[in-house]
DNA sequence: GTAAAATAGATCGCAGTGCGATCTAAAGAC
DNA sequence: GTCTTTAGATCGCACTGCGATCTATTTTAC
């Protein structure tokens, strides 16, 4: 009946939405434990895991962090005042603001992506396991 | 070297997570396209995918959402207000508030079902090619 | 049985954060 | 040169999740 098959959705999407949520309290977590705030490790991992050379513009990260662009700017600010990334103007294009990670910044961040490694992997392993058995329900 | 192990757990990372917010935005525009906010419709989700028989306690929810009583149970007003949502005494443990869906949530919660399964298969399928590669780095 | 401890929610105020609207400055179009 | 576009910055706001605290019910201890 379509009833079940809704209903098959449902319980899938909600599994999957459950274990993501339990991922991303656990990198929450950790951030913390770090010392910086979610939103700060996530712009630190754009800096240096989104950009070809670990220099970020601005309009870059808010495409990495799926933001607004004031949001980022004071994202960044806020980094900035903990010593967790560096501000410098553009060379080429001076309305630019190239973001580039502190030693500071680096540190936390090598920490931080050493401790999401194996629970990334796993998480992933779980929606390989789980996630793609088009059995269940019958095609 | 060690450094360009590390850089490259970053930049899978940095997808892994890029990859992921363009889904939760992809979700959360759903949503309000279907006139709910993202929180109301995850909490339905819960309602109806995370439960057994489509009843669910406020601490269920808050499990399911990853969140604190207090949230949820906020959460579970404005989705009342709204009329997605019906809440009851629970018979056995009156301590207990049950959490059902109104036929105006079915319905709202099954569109988004059918919007979003789509997109939560080729998200997984995706980290099940990209995601797994263990060759980068060998071992 | 009754008293104490534990559990499920509810209430309150607050802080963080992302957004819309608006503004400035630099680059590009013509 | 002027006009348009683009990259950020500034401001105030609204939402939402949280900690702390409180009430009501259930369970445990005796």
């Amino acid at each position: 009946m379509k009833q079940d098959r809704g209903k098959e959705m449902m319980r899938e999407l909600a599994w999957f939405r459950y274990t993501l949520r339990r991922f991303l309290r656990f990198s929450e977590k950790a951030a913390r434990a770090c010392g910086v705030t979610p939103q700060q490790h996530q712009l630190m991992l754009g800096i240096a895991g989104f950009s070809e050379n670990g220099r970020a513009t601005i309009s870059e990260l808010a495409e990495f962090l799926q933001e607004r662009n004031n949001s980022v700017v004071g994202l960044v600010e806020r980094a900035a005042d903990s010593g967790l990334v560096r501000r410098s103007a553009g060379k080429t294009d001076r309305r630019q603001v190239v973001v580039t990670l502190t030693p500071r910044g680096e540190e936390i961040l090598a920490t931080l992506t050493y401790l999401h490694h194996d629970e990334a992997r796993r998480l992933r392993a779980g929606f390989l396991r789980n996630g793609l058995r088009r059995g269940s329900g019958g095609s």
